[in-house]
DNA sequence: CTCTATCCTAACGTTAGGGTTGAGTTGTAC
DNA sequence: GTACAACTCAACCCTAACGTTAGGATAGAG
């Protein structure tokens, strides 16, 4: 195998993460979150990283962003906290871009939320 | 032409009810809103109360009922308005499901709030 | 070894529409 | 009455984000 200490399977992944086997697999093969290893077998092999990636990916998720912009949203970040101190301004323009939207997307949130109790009233009125 | 009087063509229908012309064909095909009539040549023709249903879609959208889903609602309010007064207890039981149903999807809009809200803090604390 | 749970890839199916094409229809303008 | 712009039609292909088989291979306990 190859032994990287506290890995899992990715049943063990899926269950901790409450995503589905197909859509950890569907994530690994577009590229969002990709298994960090293989064993000799082919299993998929995630770290704890991994998982973390994984809660904020599903934090993003009721926002509606797609995949890509997960993923776009995922370097940056990756990319901000490991760049040389200073001199990223067009990351964190990106970021704030997404913050932006972020906050839209809340407040749209906010509306169907409304929507729906208008409806439950409306239900309940029958 | 079929003249119900207080009849719109789609495209009305779409501008007032902020839905495109390919949802609503869609719609249409599907059978969940059906035009209620049609031109000599062939256009949909919608009524006032077609109008009305597809407000009450609008609304319920963001709860993700299934069209299909939607589509039985609407039957059962029809159904459960126009019964001789009484006896439509299965009607009424399935409508309680329903209920409930949204009264559990409004609780997950609720939860997806928060998370909104957490990421954006954590989007914020970069 | 063998058994069972777990995992794999491959590929087609589904939902809710978006977009395009090419042809027909409406209603106004003359 | 005819021209014509604006509108509409059906039919098609396309997409995202998985679900759903199907048929095999692997892991690790006994």
């Amino acid at each position: 195998m190859a032994d990287i200490t506290g890995t899992m399977h990715i049943g063990e992944l899926a269950e901790r993460s409450g995503l589905s086997l197909r859509t950890l697999r569907h994530y690994d093969e577009i590229g969002l979150v990709s298994a960090s290893g293989r064993t000799d077998g082919g299993f998929r092999l995630y770290t704890e990283d991994d998982f973390d990636r994984l809660i904020l990916i599903r934090r993003m998720k009721p926002l509606g962003f797609s995949l890509e912009q997960m993923a776009e949203l995922l370097t940056i970040i990756d990319a901000l906290s490991s760049s040389p101190v200073g001199q990223s301004e067009k990351l964190r323009a990106t970021l704030d871009e997404f913050v932006e939207e972020t906050i839209t997307r809340r407040e749209t949130l906010r509306a169907q939320l409304a929507m729906a109790d208008e409806f439950l009233d409306l239900l309940k009125a029958r």
